[in-house]
DNA sequence: CCTGGGATTTTCT
DNA sequence: GAAAATCCCAGGA
């Protein structure tokens, strides 16, 4: 097993456009009793402001969207649909409502798939009770260096979000990053 | 290749 | 009561 540094505080303070971008590549843990399951992050989404049509706080802060609202490097966990569950990591300082979707994973130890976010949380059993967590100082969820791969800005496509149709001007923002030529990327 | 609908439940109107 | 930051499968062209 390599030795996995993980992501200080430090990171999840920067602007969220750099922070979705600088995701790509990185490794997700999540930890379950004594297994880990690994992950590198393929693909990512950014909802920022609260102006943004498409981001769950652009209505205000309610008992849902409310941890959009707290620290970065907090985990948002919804579910979608009444049936998935997305998983988000907070951004920005307290206050202000701003979050990424994990999107899509390639699989280090997974036994299943991880190209959409319904099935990157099923792939690593993510679900409410994780709604909340520091991911700077959790022991089951987690996110570190890739200790194996650098990766390069002109690897990396911008391109629109997915789903969000009814988002007014802000359904065009490229606002989703994903790495060229992955095959786990959910949509090219 | 494409389009459309069902699953299932939380959330807001 | 309708819609939702999804996924999967069926059916038609």
């Amino acid at each position: 097993m390599p030795k996995f540094k993980r992501l200080p505080a430090k990171f999840y303070h920067q602007n969220t456009f750099k922070i979705a971008e600088e995701l790509l590549g990185k490794f997700i843990i999540r930890k379950i009793g004594k297994r880990a399951l690994i992950g590198k992050i393929v693909e990512s989404e950014a909802y920022y402001g609260p102006n943004d049509l498409a981001s769950h706080a652009s209505r205000g802060k309610t008992a849902r969207t409310k941890i959009m609202f707290d620290q970065a490097g907090t985990a948002y966990i919804y579910l979608i649909y009444g049936m998935y569950y997305c998983f988000n990591i907070v951004t920005e300082a307290k206050d202000f409502p701003a979050a990424i979707l994990i999107r899509a994973a390639e699989p280090i130890n997974l036994s299943k798939k991880a190209n959409g976010p319904g099935k990157f949380c099923r792939a690593f059993k993510i679900d409410k009770n994780l709604n909340g967590e520091n991911l700077i100082t959790s022991k089951k969820l987690y996110l570190v260096e890739n200790p194996n791969e650098k990766i390069k800005k002109s690897q990396i496509k911008k391109a629109k979000r997915i789903g969000v149709d009814y988002a007014g001007k802000y359904k065009n923002k490229l606002w989703r990053f994903y790495l060229k030529n992955n095959q786990f990327v959910s949509k090219k």
